[in-house]
DNA sequence: GCCGTTTTCGGCCCGACTGTTTTCAGTCG
């Protein structure tokens, strides 16, 4: 997915399809089908027009001929005719019922085949009027579950930060590495794989005594509600809506059962099935060998991998989008690492809204280990934001000057965060622009735009001859405002053929460029700079959520300016000068 | 509906748990 809107739209139908067709109680492996096709799709670093084009849909894994018929169908037609018929043949409102927590779709097909339920109201009515324990394999505890599970899924929010699940992370291993008889804790699932927003969180233990760390994981502090509690395993909802999985395993099948519940869930289908290719049968409490049964542990993830020939796949590219096949073949990439990073290109200071001087800046930059800061400070008509005129951007070189006459170890550089207006001009004059170290262009205003305005005006940015990188690329605030439509395509295009690097903004609600898009710029041959876009000196801190998007997408140092020596990044930003 | 270094037909990842049963289907991760 470039984020090219056909491929997302079709990768949305054909989810869709395997939606109702669940509900339809069709042949599993047809829905199956669907979705693995969907999450190709979705997850495509080309246009799918050109793909389509090119005759190449069947070249797609998962997308065999009848689908690419449909693909085709709606390329052509704007729809396709089997989805329009399963839309008509299934009642509104009757697919959100397998978001119900304990509902699947055989369930859901029997209460609207018995009691016609066809919505979320109809459903909750006919268990408080206790008409759901009469039906065959249901019963009063059933019931209930379902009124206990509807309400949690009305209060349910969305998936949070990874930042703030980060927090609540460290706050449970704290709390059990407190507990006596633990012996090691960490956390699995999509949190490990360093993903944007986390849904739920895995923990993963090993204790002698399982049932007594159980017990004391039930008591954390801000736990709310208690789903289950077994022996080895337990389930509670804390802080209002997240909910927390704790599994105590033994110390000798650490390896494949982190391995599994790291996943992805694809992720972990294909392993499986690499598996069986090769003879075994992969749980995640061994390896077996089929010809005779033998069981291999393993407590160490990195030899469930080599056990099956594979390079180490970090957990960051668990998302089943080519990378058991890289590692085959050995050429998994070397994904950049927070020692790369040698500066920070994208800072806020008191010039503008920023609240640290230049000096703190510079001596935190240092701290960390960098070789330069670029302060980009905005532009005047971003007015909230401070921006600074002309005048005062002559105050601001001078001031860069004596910090770096006064400060060893780190070079200052002179940056501006230029807005680009709605008529995709730039906020400030080219000779003005001319004298900055560092150029970042951005959209603030006007990101609702029509698709070929806002793509011209990033286009234009990007053919400025001052401008070095385009800030926050999309616009999006993750669980606030979606993308700026545009074809991102062009965009990459552009910046390929200008040298224009593309920002992977680090803020946590940012994280703008994301995984797929820089891995489609990545594939484009464009360069990208992960960037703090820091307010005060700690906030620079932020550059490791950049840092795992960077990961997930692919990116090595190479692909990154800011993990250039400071010669090597002036060579780079004089080329466009 | 997809797919093939034993397969173009007959497979398709695996195990635990829950609530329902009286041996297991459905759901979840």
């Amino acid at each position: 997915m470039i984020d090219s809107v056909k491929n997302r739209e079709i990768a949305g139908i054909l989810y869709q399809m395997a939606e109702l067709l669940e509900l339809h109680a069709e042949n599993r492996f047809k829905i199956i089908a669907y979705s693995r096709a969907a999450r190709a799709i979705e997850s495509l670093t080309e246009d799918i027009e050109q793909v389509c084009r090119d005759g190449r849909l069947e070249g797609i894994p998962g997308v065999g001929k009848a689908i690419a018929e449909k693909i085709k169908e709606y390329l052509r037609t704007g729809r396709i005719q089997s989805h329009q018929d399963l839309l008509a043949d299934t009642p509104q409102g009757l697919a959100e019922l397998l978001q119900i927590s304990g509902l699947g779709p055989k369930t859901v097909f029997m209460l609207h085949e018995k009691l016609d339920i066809t919505n979320l109201d109809e459903l909750e009515k006919a268990a408080r009027e206790h008409r759901i324990r009469r039906l065959p394999r249901m019963g009063v505890v059933r019931e209930k579950n379902i009124l206990k599970s509807i309400e949690r899924y009305r209060k349910r929010s969305n998936r949070i930060l990874y930042s703030t699940a980060e927090s609540i992370v460290d706050e449970i291993l704290t709390y059990l590495g407190g507990i006596e008889g633990l012996e090691h804790a960490t956390a699995a699932g999509s949190y490990r794989r360093r993903k944007e927003t986390v849904g739920d969180i895995d923990i993963l233990a090993t204790a002698a005594r399982p049932e007594e760390i159980v017990a004391a994981f039930v008591k954390m502090p801000l736990v709310e509600e208690v789903l289950a509690k077994g022996p080895t395993k337990a389930s509670v909802i804390m802080n209002d809506t997240i909910q927390v999985d704790l599994r105590i395993v033994e110390h000798r099948s650490y390896g494949t059962v982190l391995q599994y519940f790291t996943g992805s869930k694809e992720h972990n289908v294909s392993m499986r099935q690499l598996a069986l290719d090769r003879g075994y049968s992969l749980s995640e409490y061994s390896l077996t060998r089929l010809a005779n049964g033998q069981d291999l542990f393993f407590d160490q993830e990195e030899e469930v991998y080599q056990a099956l020939g594979l390079q180490y796949i970090p957990p960051e590219l668990r998302e089943d989008r080519g990378e058991i096949e890289a590692a085959l073949g050995g050429r998994l990439p070397r994904l950049v690492e927070a020692k790369d990073i040698r500066g920070d290109l994208h800072v806020h200071s008191i010039w503008s809204d920023g609240r640290a001087s230049i000096i703190e800046l510079a001596q935190a930059a240092r701290s960390l280990g960098y070789e330069y800061i670029a302060l980009s400070d905005h532009s005047p008509s971003v007015g909230i934001a401070g921006g600074i005129g002309r005048e005062k951007m002559e105050e601001k070189i001078e001031a860069v000057a004596e910090a770096n006459d006064s400060l060893e170890g780190i070079t200052v550089l002179m940056g501006a965060e230029v807005d680009i207006k709605a008529d995709g001009s730039l906020d400030y004059p080219d000779d003005l622009l001319e004298r900055m170290d560092v150029v970042v262009a951005s959209v603030h205003m006007a990101q609702q735009q029509k698709e070929r305005t806002i793509t011209g005006r990033l286009i234009s940015a990007i053919e400025n001859q001052n401008v070095d990188i385009i800030g926050h690329p999309t616009g999006r605030i993750i669980n606030q405002r979606e993308p700026s439509d545009m074809d991102f395509h062009a965009v990459l295009e552009a910046a390929a053929k200008t040298g224009t690097a593309l920002e992977i903004n680090a803020h946590p609600s940012r994280l703008d460029l994301n995984d797929v898009n820089a891995r489609a710029a990545k594939e484009m041959g464009v360069q990208m700079s992960i960037n703090s876009d820091a307010h005060d000196a700690g906030q620079l801190l932020n550059m490791k959520y950049g840092i795992n998007v960077a990961r997930r997408a692919w990116l090595e140092k190479k692909d990154l300016i800011n993990a250039m020596d400071l010669k090597d990044l002036i060579q780079f930003l004089k080329k466009k000068h």
